[in-house]
DNA sequence: CTGAAAGCGCTTACAG
DNA sequence: CTGAAAGCGCTTACAG
């Protein structure tokens, strides 16, 4: 490997006088200089070691993200997926690399693993509830940005970006208000997500404006599980009291909804209407197409690696971009 | 930062000893002194610096993935993201990071943020076809594993991992002249990839041995785009001389073209059976489930890893593991 | 406008 | 068993 010693040598300056043609300064170079010494680095085929000047800099253009034993989010969660896709398009804009880390389990693991590596930022998509892994990043001193947990971690996260989610719970209960239904049940994802706890407060309080008394009884699943799900709407659907129409946490338990219907025989959405959450891509090509809330994911991926990057790059960030929530939409198909 | 010298001064010994308590050797320390050190460098919570050790050590216990202008993959391909999850998991158990590398969009720029980064390897999973990057990368000397392209890149790649695609497109052409298919029509993927190529030739060879001259009019959608594919399937549906299945290339394909025959009101098997490729997780939630040839992608993952891993730490590696191949496995479901 | 030198935080021959 | 020192490949004050 050619060493910025070699170019020094060759162009007959300093490893000083590369090092400031390399970067553009912070001193000048005398133009002549500066050709000569561009095209013995061409010439040798030189590229810096971005080592070395992580070293020196502090600094490694790195943002990382943390994968657990079971990486299946990426696999069965498309939001995480979704976000994921914005996030390596604000990474590329603002020149980072995006790093998993795999090698820990514990908390502190983690921590170790983190202060070694020196990322410039952490990450964290839809992270559960009740972790101290933020607590600790903050007392490293490395900034996280928290995507999807609404304002949970907002007290240890520099940037927390997420959906509206009292905006799109809305938006879908009025929906199904709009369409005639009365008789609605959730079927909840697991509740120790941040957006679980939100949308199921919020589907109570609009339950309770249309004067009906919510139960536990309204709720089935609570969890992200396709197995668990399909089992928990089969049963609901052939108790008594049967609902007109099925909230689901997200698309993922929205079509484990539909498949369970299907099975028994019942028509979507004239027996039984059926709302997700999220528009992941296959959304439209379920049978039938699926009404959801869309959020903005790719967008909120780059939001996040954005105000991460302010935050890197000018040591602050305006107030109103430390917290960003983005409006959800409405997407009718015909599954309601 | 706490760093080396800090530990070696309060425990009142040089760097060499806490760099070798540190690395537990080469060279070994008195039991007492190792005590020492070790309380103090937890006392003072410290964790050595990684970008350091790489400096010297020219490693960086780093793997590297290309993310290109659009990250769509991620996404909308369950193979992909399937690998990937058997890569975080072969990542982890060797104690390697995965890095995207965002920043480069020309060959030349890929090259050179290569050169700077230093990955210990690189990834390449579902390449297209005549890509001179592993040529590049060889010249480079950074190791490249490559899943999902066959024998294509061989002679530049150190790893390739894949399906054994000649057998599963068997086992699904078999299948199908099982249940009495003699006009089966393939809505073929991408021509740019190798398992397009490599299937497209056994659907040809399979035909032959079936008595049927193979014909361009039996290839529809050359492409994985779902709108791409529906319109194509949509329209070849709506020809003279039906054919009775349809061979997806695979399950992203697959849900496509369900749509378009539950959209033109065909049965599926009855008017017109359908059976996939890869065996996406979403595979078993179609309506109807899904006929389709898994592959395990997971273990795809974690084995070029592993052998990449084998190839950096042993500098060798075994001729039979270089080049690997997995059955697939023929799932059959309601869709045949 | 430029060079010589210190330093980033480690590892590892060299010498005892 | 241990220390002093060189070196990995850069950046950046310091001095001219």
């Amino acid at each position: 490997m050619v060493t910025i010693r070699d170019v020094a040598k060759e162009s007959g300056v300093s490893v000083a006088t590369v090092s400031y043609v390399l970067n553009n300064g912070p001193r000048a170079v005398r133009p002549e200089t500066r050709e000569r010494v561009v095209s013995t680095m061409r010439r040798l085929n030189y590229h810096p070691n971005a080592v070395a000047r992580s070293l020196v800099r502090k600094r490694t253009h790195m943002m990382g993200i943390l994968v657990g034993d079971e990486q299946s989010e990426i696999v069965n969660n498309n939001y995480y997926a979704g976000v994921l896709a914005g996030v390596f398009a604000g990474a590329r804009q603002r020149g980072y690399n995006i790093t998993f880390f795999t090698a820990a389990s514990t908390d502190k693991d983690i921590e170790h693993h983190i202060r070694a590596q020196r990322p410039d930022a952490m990450l964290m998509i839809a992270p559960r509830l009740g972790q101290d892994l933020p607590k600790r990043l903050k007392s490293v001193g490395v900034p996280l940005g928290v995507v999807g947990a609404g304002d949970s971690y907002e007290d240890d996260a520099a940037i927390c970006v997420d959906v509206d989610n009292r905006a799109g719970m809305r938006l879908g209960m009025q929906h199904l208000w709009e369409r005639g239904h009365r008789k609605i049940v959730y079927a909840i994802g697991d509740p120790n997500q941040e957006s679980t706890q939100v949308r199921r407060m919020v589907f109570e309080q609009v339950l309770r404006e249309w004067g009906v008394e919510p139960s536990e009884h309204d709720f089935i699943a609570h969890s992200f599980h396709k197995e668990v799900v399909y089992t928990a709407v089969e049963q609901r659907l052939q108790q008594a009291s049967l609902p007109t129409a099925i909230f689901a946490g997200n698309d993922g338990i929205a079509l484990a909804t539909l498949q369970a219907a299907r099975d028994l025989g019942r028509r979507v959405p004239e027996d039984i209407a059926v709302i997700g959450y999220d528009d992941w891509p296959i959304a439209s090509s379920m049978t039938p197409g699926l009404t959801t809330i869309r959020q903005p994911m790719h967008e909120i991926g780059e939001a996040v690696v954005q105000g991460l990057a302010n935050l890197i790059e000018k040591k602050s960030v305006k107030a109103e971009t430390r917290v960003k929530r983005f409006p959800p939409t409405l997407i009718i198909r015909d599954s309601t």
